[in-house]
DNA sequence: CGATTTCCTGACAACGTTGTCAAGTTAACA
DNA sequence: TGTTAACTTGACAACGTTGTCAGGAAATCG
């Protein structure tokens, strides 16, 4: 409990101001042996180098990416739903890996599903003049874009598609994976298949519900509105939006989840009802553990890191130059089969 | 799929100078408007504010904050285990929550356990200028650090202390944690409880460790070191270790696990070997989804969120200038009971 | 009505760095 | 040996912004 923090507000840190001073060079010469710059001698270097320890000096980004011609911030911008959120995280986490080969640290905020905080977000980002952004969106309409673009920064979407605002793109085949989903309960002999779907203004909900509906109509069932409960969000709610498809009757043989917090409430209101021997689950979207329940969850599984790392690859191409027309990427989903979605009616 | 990225190199940003050109004042008056500074008339303030948005001027905060007198860039640093670790991203979240209400975005990296990483990525930040850290250190010898101080950059360390350098800390009661969690054990009869233990090296490790000896200690009841497993790290090293655990004779009754990735190995194990509803296990860290598991594992839950704010208020505390002696935050854990650790042998 | 005070506005330097360019030194060449 | 080329080094301006200061206009005061 010593007041190591305490004590009088702290001189500055060493310019290279100092450290030209202090090795008896020029102030170019230090910021060539700083950025490794052809052309300094030996013993030159070697004086600087031993300045720079003496005065523990620390290179200012700040000042040169201002200074420098290219600009570059050598940060990028994330923008996500909810940082906390594993599929979140697990993207995220993608990107900054791969960041990092290259020196660049990256500057992430959650939205949250509040579209004014993604344009005041990336307006602070843009402040910072970061070197590229990668967005999951909340809002539907990202013209405002255009002037992030012409100032060059480079623009990647991820998980869903941006609005009115042509950019790279690297999104899960949600139609796909919600559409294989569907068939394989059909496939276990369900035809009364209830679902549970994200809030509507998110692009990937309406295009998982859209997927759903028509697999089912290429199997020529006819969709059944009292099945489907959409713009639910959260645990809690899916529990209770998935207790009242189960009190149907006749009651739907099988339930799919739109997404993972629906899943997991979807489990929760089965459990409940003592139901999840009898009623299928399937899940778009993996969840930590469900392999350890009874049943185990089966879920059509998003690869995050493989979304992250695309998007990243994405953007620093982008950033290193290439200016060929925008690229949309698609990363397939994978069935995970662990008993909950093989339960035949 | 036209190609709007496509084009020409862009034109750079317009900067206050065209501002103050198309709006015929001066540079400072423009400085003034957008720093809300007092003492621009209200005519030419609007001229001002529309020539900002005829050229879709975005301030530099960069330029803005080299100038500065406080030289305050808005933005900390966030150095973390894992980003995408649920309890990492729970408290990742929880600073960017805080952060946020003060305009300040968060730089965040992962040290996977890397000590030479750790001191890369917070050189990279200071290179960034960052007005604070927030630090999950990996290595051990933090004396590196009193640089970073002397320039004036408050740093707060989290979830586990720093060696050899004093600062402000907000760390979980991981002895008092795990001595609870024994003595729930003990108190459910159980005398043979064995021990998994993360990496030596990690601190907080080796005080759970110490946490589980004091309390078997504290009852009287000798210390098996057959029974304990330490260095274990990830969930199929965890599974191996505690299938060793429980091939012993005599069978240990319970498993504390201290760690959640441990915690989830050793609920494998049981599970593989048909032992889970007659071995009690205790986690310490929650795990989600633990609740739906049959049986539900019980935990001692830490409170990343409460770590994270706790940190984050603590960081501009210090930022703002509070110069006080450092500050010790201890965050309790909570007991969760669901079922495997009220097992009785 | 003159003397202050207050309010607005802008010129200029400075933050810490790097790009440009020129000058000096040494090496290479004929 | 004189000429050219190659290499080192540094002076200076510039990046986009804000702090300082000074000057002029308007408002207030006695």
């Amino acid at each position: 409990m010593t007041g190591a923090p305490a004590g009088p507000p702290p001189r500055s840190r060493a310019t290279i101001r100092d450290v030209a001073a202090l090795a008896g060079v020029s102030l170019k010469t230090v910021s060539r042996v700083i950025n490794r710059e052809p052309g300094v001698s030996a013993p030159m270097a070697a004086r600087v180098v031993e300045a720079i320890e003496r005065l523990e000096y620390r290179h200012n980004l700040t000042a040169s990416s201002l200074r420098r011609a290219d600009g570059k911030s050598a940060s990028i911008g994330v923008v996500l739903e909810f940082i906390a959120n594993p599929f979140d995280a697990t993207l995220h986490r993608a990107v900054e890996e791969f960041a990092l080969t290259r020196g660049v640290l990256v500057l992430a905020g959650s939205l949250e599903e509040d579209a004014d905080r993604e344009r005041e977000l990336i307006a602070a980002l843009a402040s910072r003049r970061v070197d590229g952004l990668i967005i999951m969106p909340a809002s539907h309409d990202h013209s405002y874009l255009m002037n992030e673009r012409r100032a060059g920064t480079p623009i990647v979407f991820v998980d869903r598609p941006p609005a009115f605002f042509d950019t790279d793109t690297v999104l899960t085949d949600n139609l796909d994976g919600v559409r294989r989903g569907v068939r394989h309960l059909i496939s276990h002999g369900h035809r009364a298949i209830g679902y549970l779907g994200d809030l509507q203004t998110i692009t990937t909900a309406e295009l998982r519900q859209q997927g759903y509906r028509d697999e089912l109509a290429a199997h020529g069932i006819a969709v059944d509105e009292r099945l489907i409960r959409l713009n639910v969000r959260g645990i809690e709610r899916a529990e209770a939006a998935a207790s009242e498809l189960l009190s149907l009757r006749p009651q739907p043989t099988a339930l799919f989840a739109g997404q993972n917090l629906l899943t997991t409430g979807a489990y929760r209101a089965l459990r409940r009802m003592g139901l999840h021997h009898t009623i299928a689950l399937l899940g778009f979207d993996d969840i930590p553990l469900a392999d350890l329940l009874e049943p185990g969850i089966s879920v059509m599984a998003q690869d995050a890191a493989a979304l992250g790392r695309a998007a990243a690859e994405l953007l620093f191409r982008r950033i290193d130059g290439d200016r060929s027309p925008s690229i949309h990427q698609v990363i397939p989903t994978r069935l995970i089969t662990r008993g909950s979605g093989e339960i035949r009616p």
